[in-house]
DNA sequence: TCTGGGGTCCTAGGACCC
DNA sequence: TCTGGGGTCCTAGGACCC
């Protein structure tokens, strides 16, 4: 029988944070995300104190002040890299991981059968805390989905102490009735509503549901979805992460955008930094899409567009890549609205050494390359955007704020914890 | 003033092929 | 009155995930 453990790091950005500064433990504490706008992550006294997942950090801000609660600005750089560090430690506890997300791994406990499996998630528990300081929750099961909810149980449950081992449980069936049918792995909003105009409201319920149904209503992945609540494994540990399959970046921005020539500079901003992440996984893209947005909170009119281009040759030079997002932006640029969002994403990847050569390629391939290296290596010594295209501007507009963010500690030498020692 | 960003997979339908 | 069947590829849209 297959076994698998979810290990979940708890409250995650917020325990890198605490890390660094212990003084934060036990204080209600936020992580915000792209321009300080809305809550990424919460501890639990700020969960506590009743500020939801993903909302506008605005909206809470007397509450904020009210409680003292310090709110962060997010750090990649740090989340990362301690990601890393948890995900390196997990390795000596199976032959087999997958790294699901920043935040989770699961572990194949297969043939574990002569372990007691609590102790020994209480083992990878301890170790983890030890070597990077972070808390971590360990859910066991026999399919990936039963071991979400295992996990699920083991962090909202004081008597688990943060590890829950469902193959032993005695009222299994106790357990998935108390679980509501949107918390399965699987189930999202749209699955949820429907589902529960049929009666179905719980993980039991959704378990005993007709296979046809389910078929019909939610394709194969929600008899997957099924079949795991069942016991029967479905979802396999996926340990080589697929080939990437696209590279967006896309940003909402701080003040509406009314003129093209400024949507033409972010748009410039986005594909410098899209093309930065594709030479940074040894790729190049042969189709990119742009899109652009109006904010649809509000009332007012509202336009949306995505153009999706090819590349005769693909490619991993900005300047190639610019010509063709501007080109296509310029095609769906409407006057008359206030826009707040754009991107581009690069499609159709090839890793850079595969690249298919086109008979009437005119362009000094050896050259940009060399360009390309000289203007990333540049940046990476002395600062994001130090050298860059003359399309992006000379504002810094389209960088995004971060008011309130922490050293990146663990990642530059600049930024080093200091300790006093008496 | 202020409502994220970056992904994946599946399905249906159209175009095209023999 | 009769108007194929089987296959592939591509795209758009919808659902989900963290």
């Amino acid at each position: 029988m297959p076994l698998f453990a979810l290990v979940d790091c708890n409250n995650f950005y917020v325990s890198c944070e605490r890390v660094f500064s212990p003084k934060l433990a036990g204080k209600p504490v936020l992580v915000l995300g792209n321009n300080d706008g809305i809550v990424v992550a919460r501890s639990n006294e700020a969960k506590a104190l009743g500020i939801p997942m993903g909302v506008p950090a605005f909206k809470y801000r007397d509450l904020i002040r009210r409680h003292d609660i310090q709110a962060f600005s997010s750090n990649y750089a740090l989340y990362g890299d301690m990601s890393q560090r948890v995900m390196e430690t997990l390795q000596q506890f199976s032959p087999e991981v997958e790294v699901y997300s920043i935040d989770e791994a699961f572990l194949g406990l297969t043939g574990f059968t002569h372990t007691n499996l609590t102790d020994y998630g209480c083992t990878i528990r301890a170790t983890v805390k030890r070597w990077t300081g972070i808390p971590v929750s360990v859910g066991i099961a026999e399919t990936k989905t039963l071991a979400k909810i295992a996990n699920h149980h083991a962090k909202q449950s004081t008597e688990s102490s943060g590890v829950f081992d469902l193959t032993t449980w005695p009222n299994r069936d106790t357990l998935l009735a108390q679980v509501p049918v949107e918390e399965v792995w699987g189930i999202g909003p749209a699955h949820a509503r429907r589902l529960s105009r049929h009666g179905i409201t719980t993980a039991l319920a959704l378990r005993s549901a007709d296979d046809q149904w389910i078929r019909k209503q939610m394709g194969v992945v929600g008899l997957r979805t099924v079949q795991e609540l069942r016991g029967f494994s479905c979802l396999p540990l996926e340990q080589c992460p697929p080939p990437k399959q696209g590279i967006t970046c896309s940003r909402s921005f701080g003040k509406p955008v009314t003129t093209l020539a400024e949507m033409r500079e972010a748009v410039a901003v986005y594909t410098a930094r899209a093309a930065e992440k594709l030479r940074g996984e040894q790729l190049a893209a042969s189709a990119l899409t742009v899109f652009l947005t109006t904010n649809p909170f509000k009332n007012e009119p509202q336009y949306s567009n995505a153009t999706t281009l090819r590349l005769p040759v693909a490619t991993d030079a900005t300047p190639e890549l610019l010509r063709v997002a501007l080109r296509g932006i310029e095609a769906m640029y409407q006057e008359g609205f206030r826009y707040k969002k754009a991107g581009v994403m690069l499609l159709r990847l090839v890793p850079v050494g595969q690249v298919q050569a086109n008979l009437f390629d005119r362009a000094d391939r050896e050259r940009s390359k060399r360009l390309m290296k000289a203007i990333d290596s540049v940046n990476a010594r002395y600062g994001t955007d130090m050298v860059r295209l003359a399309a992006s501007g000379l504002t810094q507009r389209w960088r995004t704020r971060f008011t309130n963010r922490s050293q990146a500690y663990t990642t530059n030498w600049q930024e080093l914890p200091l300790v006093n020692v008496q």
